[in-house]
RNA sequence: GGCUUCUUAGCUCAGUCGGUAGAGCAGUAGAUUGAAAAUCUACGUGUCCCCAGUUCGAUUCUGGGAGAAGCCA
């Protein structure tokens, strides 16, 4: 028996909409897996429901850490499980709901490590170069090191912090079991063409409705350009933009390139996750919540 | 109307002292020990604007044509 619902699909592949529908028929509550909707402040760029629907059905897991603050896939994990466990208490039905793989991962995994971090030795790391970290790693977890490309500054960097602070390498821990089992998984399926009509449609929309008043209204309240969600898609290139990097006229083309790319990492990597559901043009959602019912046990 | 410059990959352009061509971006596929809306990897045949001439051979040289931009009228 699946204890909670998970929809998962590219950004724009129209995730919070079906997700709404089915709380709404399942006596359901939405906890968002987002990486960026996790953020206050950050709506138009990060696509929040808005607050009608939020009024209407509870929304958890939105706005819980301002922009400077740190989250991780381990936080996420522990949170997801704690409002999942609340919502079935109250016998309602838990929605998951995002395109954040990787917290999707550690969501569905048992004995996803806590791993040690340091923003210290992360800024002392920061002014190596990419050889630097690699000898480093070499000596720390030679066995990490190989599977880390030369290029990835960003994964050698993590790695070297991570089995600094460790003392040993990170193969010694013990590998990570699968759980997601407990969840009935839905995936939102979607041409190409009409996924990048959507997101090119959606990134005018977020322009029209005053992206760049938002981030520089962000800016005014300290959180700084370099702030993890002000790297996301969007934010990232109004920065540009404000920073004349770009041209206004460009902008729209920048971030509507930016999301269609990063909707097709998504597609890659839940391409390999088993799925128990495709929603797609010619779904109905009846048969879904017939189906959706059998896997909770919610028939009676 | 005259002069000058330009016309090469979906886009911006490089290049070939004549032997049919390559970068960036876009695109496609992939990775993901977890900072992930981040980060990284692989993949390059296209009437080299058209027609004719010279040549063993022209995208490259010559002539003509078409289109674009700038300057002068």
């Amino acid at each position: 028996m699946k204890k909670y619902i998970s929809i998962i699909g590219p950004t724009a592949s129209g995730k919070s909409a079906l997700a709404m529908n089915l709380a709404r028929t399942l006596n359901g509550e939405l906890i968002n897996c987002d990486s960026v909707q996790i953020y206050k402040g950050f709506d138009i760029g990060a696509a929040k429901p808005s607050p009608a629907e939020i009024q209407e059905i509870p929304h958890h897991l939105i706005d819980i850490l301002s922009g400077h603050e740190d989250y991780d896939a381990r936080s996420f994990a522990r949170d997801a499980e704690e409002k999942i466990a609340d919502i079935r208490s109250r016998n309602k039905t838990p929605i998951v709901v995002g395109g954040t793989g990787l917290y999707l991962r550690a969501l569905w995994q048992d004995g996803f490590h806590d791993l040690p971090k340091s923003s210290e030795l992360r800024e002392t790391l920061k002014d190596l170069n990419t050889d630097e970290l690699r000898q480093k790693l070499d000596q720390l977890d030679p066995e990490r090191s190989k599977e880390i490309h030369g290029n990835d500054r960003f994964r050698l960097q993590r790695a070297v912090e991570i089995a600094s602070l460790l003392g040993h390498s990170i193969k010694d821990l013990p590998p990570p079991s699968s759980k997601r089992t407990e969840s009935f998984v839905i995936y939102l399926q979607i041409d190409r063409k009409t996924l990048s009509a959507r997101i090119a449609q959606r990134s005018q929309i977020m322009l029209d409705q005053g992206l760049i008043d938002e981030v520089k209204h962000l800016l005014t309240q300290g959180i700084s350009e370099k702030a993890k969600p002000m790297q996301s898609i969007g934010y990232h290139e109004v920065i540009q933009y404000i920073n004349q990097v770009y041209k206004k006229e460009d902008l729209i083309e920048k971030i509507t390139i930016a999301t269609r790319q990063y909707a097709k990492r998504q597609e890659t990597l839940f391409r390999k996750i088993p799925k128990d559901f495709i929603w797609n043009q010619d779904s109905s959602l009846d048969d879904l919540i017939q189906v959706a019912k059998d896997h909770l046990g919610l028939n009676r």
